[in-house]
DNA sequence: AGTCACTTTTGAAACGATTCACGATCCCCT
DNA sequence: AGGGGATCGTGAATCGTTTCAAAAGTGACT
């Protein structure tokens, strides 16, 4: 069993200085190419694994990145958050994950963890807007991007994605396929505003279309097979011709609970619209269409966002990115 | 803008020495009630953060652990992995992630990473049992528990649910509620061998109990799908009256794809059975009966050892844990 | 005043890498 | 032979903590 070895028993057992073996890790151009075999013989001889918590500590932070998302039991949170993570890695850099599970004290938890680590920035799907906390966050020099808001006045970089023009496509669709009576499944309101007053806007262009609001707690599968229940026990000409959930699990729920109502026919008496295009929407029992969000778009933007805020801190100006979102058509809305 | 501060600049403005700081911040018993309340509001005023990573390299290596999963895409490991970060936490301890995405490239990578960021263990979810590579991290004294496979050989700990058995209960439910030709979808064959041997064996126990298996390249809600329609659309005779899902989303999948055929009823004519209990299985169209995996138990116990192995590195006996599943019914088997 | 036991505080030495101002070599040219 | 320029290699200082032996302080008792 042998001791630790370091940058040092490399060193000395090449019958060089440590510096030199440092410049074969992080200079080799810079070293001889003797010599550079030489080093690595030995490293690889000794089993040497370079020890990244000193590197970082005196290089002052590192090439980590901190990443809260809302919950990661929601897929388009778990594909971000893989997304972030393959962006992050192109630059060299690891990303480290908490799930605030949509719980204030983890957010804050993390945030202290990940200020101890002292990671280079922060990806944050925040809870409710920018707090008072992560505005002093930056103000004290540490990078951060919040996601899916629109925190144009907070002294933060956002990456959102387009909600009014996502479900204004949404919807646009369901009026251009012949549906008038849409309902609009989601909530709590305020989360998802922008889908709202898109998708209303798009009503507003159409004579005799309406919209209505179906209010759901949370945003579950289960929550949407509720409100499918409910619309298919609506007589007939007062029930929605067409659905749009606010996000895919509604809408996949309610799908559910439709196709097996007797004489609901998806899309023929109904059809439905999702929103974020995780993965299982191509795969549902009618395929969903569905707005998709560009997640690696969105996820390499949030990083550039944050490395460039990291490493250019004086001259970095905050930006407040908006990406379209775009319409898959799928058979769930077909004539 | 204040310069870095760290423990010596508080330790500058309370007049004390560091000593006394990290004791504060370490050993609050050992520090006279005035001297810490005094060096508290100091860290206040001053805005401490405490830096985690020379605490690490001090006391060499940390309070981190390592996680590698198959594929976070699957909702299993999704949950299986927040499951580990809670049991962490409950030992004071951080995890960090990375999927594999059944990659041995990946894999390698994540391994030399958490390697190079000392961290305190392993968990890994491998994708082709023990490596070498492995083999040799435990040789060198990196604490290892290895998940869902019967390592009994290999000199690293292992974590796994008792696929036989849940084969077995699966299968023999079936054939409690009258079903004799049971179809077993999944693969590769060698990635799910001991639930297929729990279902035969529980199929040889009973007269003219009939296994078919149904091979699949991969374990998506489509393979599922896929299936799923060959097998609708075999003739009555030969047709199946039962399906076992090796995973929850071939089960689903499949489900989805019979629902709508026409003239096969679940669970009338055909009956199915996943495995994972994955949080969709319950709201699926049909609620899907499943074996359900103590996921808690198999995180807290995968700490558990990890951490044991990391404390007590001489005394530790690689231990080799076989969890049993239980028998959710829904109503995807109903009689 | 001197001793003893106990509680607090001190400060220099690690931990293992990177950095950087210098010194050593080597090669070519006049 | 000597000067000039590249090219390589050196090693002490440094990052921000924890640790620990020893010093200092505090009371109580003889």
């Amino acid at each position: 069993m042998t001791g630790p070895v370091g940058i040092r028993e490399v060193a000395a057992r090449a019958q060089v200085s440590v510096g030199t073996v440092s410049n074969v890790l992080n200079k080799p151009e810079l070293v001889s190419a003797r010599t550079l075999e030489l080093v690595q013989a030995t490293m690889d001889e000794l089993g040497f694994v370079r020890n990244d918590l000193a590197r970082q500590l005196r290089m002052g932070g590192g090439t980590t990145l901190g990443m809260i998302v809302l919950n990661v039991a929601n897929p388009f949170w778990a594909e971000l958050a893989h997304a972030c993570e393959a962006a992050a890695e192109t630059h060299g850099h690891t990303v480290i994950f908490g799930s605030s599970d949509q719980l204030d004290g983890r957010e804050d938890r993390y945030i202290d963890l990940f200020e101890e680590q002292r990671v280079r920035g922060m990806l944050i799907a925040p809870l409710d807007g920018a707090t008072e906390r992560m505005n002093r966050l930056t103000r004290r020099g540490m990078p951060l991007v919040l996601f899916d808001i629109h925190a144009a006045d907070g002294d933060v970089c956002s990456v959102a994605l387009d909600g009014d023009v996502g479900g204004y496509l949404a919807v646009k669709h369901l009026l251009d396929t012949g549906r008038r009576r849409v309902a609009f499944l989601g909530g709590p309101l305020h989360q998802v505003e922008d889908r709202w007053k898109g998708a209303l806007r798009a009503i507003d262009e159409v004579d005799g279309a309406t919209l209505t609001h179906f209010d759901t707690a949370d945003q579950t599968i289960a929550d949407g097979r509720a409100m499918g229940d409910l619309i298919a026990g609506l007589p007939g000409d007062s029930r929605p011709d067409a659905i749009f959930g606010a996000n895919d699990l509604l809408a996949l729920g309610a799908m559910q609970s439709l196709v097996l109502a007797d004489g609901v026919h998806v899309p023929r008496d109904i059809a439905i619209v999702g929103y974020d295009d995780i993965d299982y929407a191509a795969s549902a029992i009618v395929p969903l269409t569905t707005i998709h969000q560009p997640r690696e778009a969105l996820a390499t933007e949030a990083v550039r966002l944050v490395l460039d805020h990291a490493a250019n801190g004086g001259v970095h100006e905050h930006e407040h990115l908006l990406l379209p979102p775009r319409l898959i058509v799928r058979a769930s809305t077909a004539r």
